[in-house]
DNA sequence: CATCATTTGTTCGTATGTATC
DNA sequence: CGATACATACGAACAAATGAT
């Protein structure tokens, strides 16, 4: 997670710009397998964002098969087979 | 019980790890049946969690059926060849 | 008999996460 | 952004029953 702005101005959506920033911080290695990307309220206070936004991001993530959820647990980095999870 | 580490930072909560250890020292034989598990006060300082969690592990176990407790006495492995799995 | 240690039962509060509206 | 709900975890305190001394 290089950068810790936002840009409005840019094409890409807030939401987009803090999926790539995690999406950045997985392909790094910063963000391992199995363990949690930041929280909403992490998102929140670390990009300024609304939930919704950080909700997005979240759901994005998931959508393109980077992160999988765990109700009432949290989101975390997937390990590119089916998670075990129940 | 191989493990006595708790990763809270894992998918599975921390009182899931307990019970998933418990039921391997049952599936290994090291805990028989109408033996007891180790007791609430046991667990805390073995895994070095709170109460509160240890107590969630003794209820899933016995919502599992893994186990039966016998109030103020303890919590036993179960007998017969049920284990709850489903 | 009384005392003590052990163990589970119960209830209060605080905190963090996600889920939903 | 707010408010609410739910699941989870930690901490503390007290109650009640059991078994050993």
């Amino acid at each position: 997670m290089s950068d810790d702005a936002i840009d409005y101005e840019a094409p890409l959506p807030p939401y987009r710009q803090i999926a790539d920033a995690i999406i950045g911080g997985i392909n790094r290695g910063e963000l391992r397998p199995n363990r949690p990307i930041p929280s909403e309220a992490t998102m929140i206070q670390r990009w300024g964002v609304a939930r919704d936004t950080a909700r997005r991001a979240v759901r994005y993530l998931r959508a393109q098969g980077y992160t999988y959820t765990v109700p009432q647990r949290g989101t975390y980095v997937a390990d590119g087979s089916d998670n075990g999870v129940s």
